[in-house]
DNA sequence: TAGCAAGCTGGAGTTGCTCCAGCGCAAGCG
DNA sequence: CGCTTGCGCTGGAGCAACTCCAGCTTGCTA
């Protein structure tokens, strides 16, 4: 697989694909003669795997933990099942996040209508003399 | 109120704060006569909304534009409004991709708890020969 | 009156991308 | 056969949004 459909398959740009190698929050990826990339599917799970987690907030430095864990084998299965626990939590936290933001937009917008109503009513217009 | 109990209201850090005004993100702030900043209720208002709007992820120079709908007054309610429900779309974006995440996650884990569990069983010790 | 907490500023450092110039290679086309 | 076009590569600069720090002032308190 080469980087452009990786790219179009987890959703991230072609640069932050390769940006993600450098920096080491995924494995080496091999490559063709003549020195581009080419993803096995593995590769490509992973890539999935590491956009939802960034989508959701996780930074990469506890991806490259993670990666280093997934390195050392099945050995290392209950702390990446503790990581993503953890993750889980995180998420419920954003939910709130998002609760919030809503109830305010929600708040804002219906004082917003409630101002642009009056500009339509006989009150509105006697206030202006 | 002095700067340290609207970081706290608003949760921001002090550094952040600052860097909120300094950047224009926020109304200049009124100061005591030693230079230390004075923030009215309105200032702290602000705070909150813009809290909750970088929470869910919408970039400072949006709230800038925003920022400067407002010091323009009632005119601007219209476009105001807009830009709170293109925010709420974007709001829903980030519903899915915590969604998916948690539908992610589950999978993950689960599998990890198969694979413990195998530790635990006769046919696991029998591969191991 | 000394010491400590809380505030200030300017500036450097960090994370996670994003963009760009300049190059190689391979395929298609006139 | 040479040329253009498209896709890929690299190294490095730039950017958003913080975060941290040194070095200073001011105010309270023991």
């Amino acid at each position: 697989m080469k980087i452009t459909e990786v790219s179009g398959k987890c959703g991230r740009s072609i640069d932050t694909i390769r940006y993600y190698e450098k920096s080491g929050v995924c494995p080496p990826i091999a490559r063709a003669p003549d020195g581009q990339r080419r993803f096995t599917p593995e590769n490509l799970d992973w890539f999935v795997l590491l956009a939802s987690l960034r989508n959701t907030g996780k930074p990469t430095a506890r991806m490259k933990a993670f990666a280093n864990l997934y390195r050392h084998g099945d050995a290392t299965i209950a702390d990446r099942k503790e990581m993503l626990e953890a993750h889980g939590a995180h998420l419920d936290q954003q939910q709130q996040h998002l609760d919030q933001c809503r109830a305010l937009l929600g708040r804002k917008i219906e004082r917003y209508e409630q101002i642009m109503e009056a500009w339509h009513e006989d009150s509105y217009r006697w206030r202006l003399w």
